[in-house]
DNA sequence: AATGAATGAGCCTTCATTCAT
DNA sequence: AATGAATGAAGGCTCATTCAT
């Protein structure tokens, strides 16, 4: 167990520090200090170690989000503000995660996750479920835009604003429309 | 050139029908019907191929795209219409030509690349720089996701529609802000 | 460890039995017995493996020497009849040695191996630093031409006297001038 | 022919510039401006190129060396001044010339071509034939030696005096022999 | 549980040489 | 004679994984 994270650690840490390219088995049982015999103990194969990181990441930023959408004001920016923020610090590291995670079917891992997310928002009324689907998504994927090209203006207010407008674009259609209902 | 072509269509096909880990130099070349020495005469290496594929679709796309704007009702809607379904029928192939771009610096290629395509569009009045920006990759983003994760509603009418509500929801915020100004 | 040896030994052998062409690394692990990735755990690249030869050939050589030296009524000579006589039975491994070291940088280390030879003997009076340095070179470049050129006489007591010729002739010389001063 | 020249040409800057690693047809075509098709009209293979490279700078050499032989008070000092002072200037293409020459049985055509240097000088009277042999490659030794090492008296006129010591030792040598008999 | 030497399939790439035009 | 695209054998090297200790 103490393997077990060591074996994460030093895998964040190569690809963030590292590259892709010096992501392999025997440098990341160096790196934890443990041997790769002790490495192949815990994990059945490189691959493993990924998915292994993605998801004790993923699980670390749920706990996070859960605690900071708490008493916000809106829970929606809440959100929106801790994706941005998310892996701040380590952007290789979430780029890794992320390239990881298109890499094969877990990309639908990647959507569960971002369902789950959701779940713990309140509907908002009128909302379809294909609009909601893609409003999700469409959130997510600008985040994960800015985050790939680098944007500037990322980390700033007017970048969640941005955001913001979208959601409040299409709570504004929804209420129309139940309205009109 | 024929032999450049040949080995950029083997490559293409590999992607879609044979996965990423058969991508490798002798597979593609065998696949040409070319040697290797020759598919080495042009390009400088592996890497190269991926991009000068990307490269291709990429022009391929564009072309094709600005050929569905003309007369178009509403050219956003074409564009996103568009963009669902490029690639269609080779989803391995985007999802290689997407992580290719992931890889490396060339995400700001991708991201240019997207900018290129929203200098074809008539800008929204009242629609902030960032806004825009954010907007073009939220849908981009949007339909990406759904392409990733095999959503079954991505070819439809509906999920245009879904779209397109994030679109008038930003035009409809722009306009009133223009309107109180 | 015993690896290693095995890698130079049949690094060796094959130098001397298969000619430089067939030194390649597959060829070598394949001789020694070894697979190509313990061949590579031990020696970080193909150059390594000729360098770790010269050096362990150098020491043996060396330490051969010393032994020699002791109690020779002539040290000079007792040096140039082991210079000669060294690496009988294997031109070949000789003559790969040398090239190697020609090949790179590393002449500098042969010239400094030559000079580690030559603060084995004691000094010649009256023989300035770079006449010394020249009868060294000279001996030395005398055997490696006889071995190059494969010269009938090389193992023959007259070429030895022949290149102790030189020796005294220098010997006189410097003698001369001592009683001069 | 002048094709010929071109690629010797080519052959000797490359070697000179680019070093032994930038040393294969492709480049040597390309730098001679000629195509490979063309190369190989002239020349059977690779090693033909060094060959034939080596053999015109020996060439010129000779004819060079003859000239300054002519006139010279004492034809020894002024063969030594010369092999000194040959390819000044390019001691990367002097290198690759030797290099080349002890890679194969050519060994044998550099021994062969320092005789027949050796038979432009007036013998010695009383020296042996073996010991004429190590004196001419004692002297080439000594001097290949200094090039190699890039030793920095190299072009001093002290380092020239200090060969014709060796040399007036063995004339003196040889003279008091000639004397006893 | 831990170790780490050993394995070897397989990948990328080079380059001498050929030959149809 | 010249061209240069094409060839493909061959080589250096990596790295995921195994297994005896």
């Amino acid at each position: 167990m103490a393997t077990e994270a060591a074996v994460l650690d030093a895998a964040a840490q190569i690809l963030e520090d590292e590259g892709e390219a010096a992501f392999n088995t025997n440098r990341i049982a160096e790196r934890a200090g443990v041997s790769i015999g002790s490495l192949y103990q815990y994990f059945p194969n490189k691959q493993a170690i990924l998915l292994a990181l993605s998801r004790r990441e993923v699980i670390a930023m749920r706990a996070q989000m859960a605690a900071e959408i708490q008493g916000a004001a809106d829970p929606v920016r809440a959100v929106i503000h801790h994706q941005i923020h998310a892996f701040a610090g380590r952007p290789a590291l979430r780029r890794a995660v992320v390239r990881a995670a298109m890499a094969e079917e877990s990309a639908h891992a990647l959507g569960a996750e971002t369902d789950r997310t959701r779940s713990l928002l309140p509907p908002i009324p009128g909302l379809g479920g294909l609009e909601a689907y893609a409003l999700s998504r469409a959130i997510i994927g600008a985040i994960r835009a800015a985050v790939l090209e680098g944007h500037p203006a990322l980390y700033t207010q007017a970048f969640e604003d941005a955001l913001m407008t979208l959601v409040d674009g299409a709570r504004a259609a929804a209420a129309a429309r139940s309205a009109a209902a």
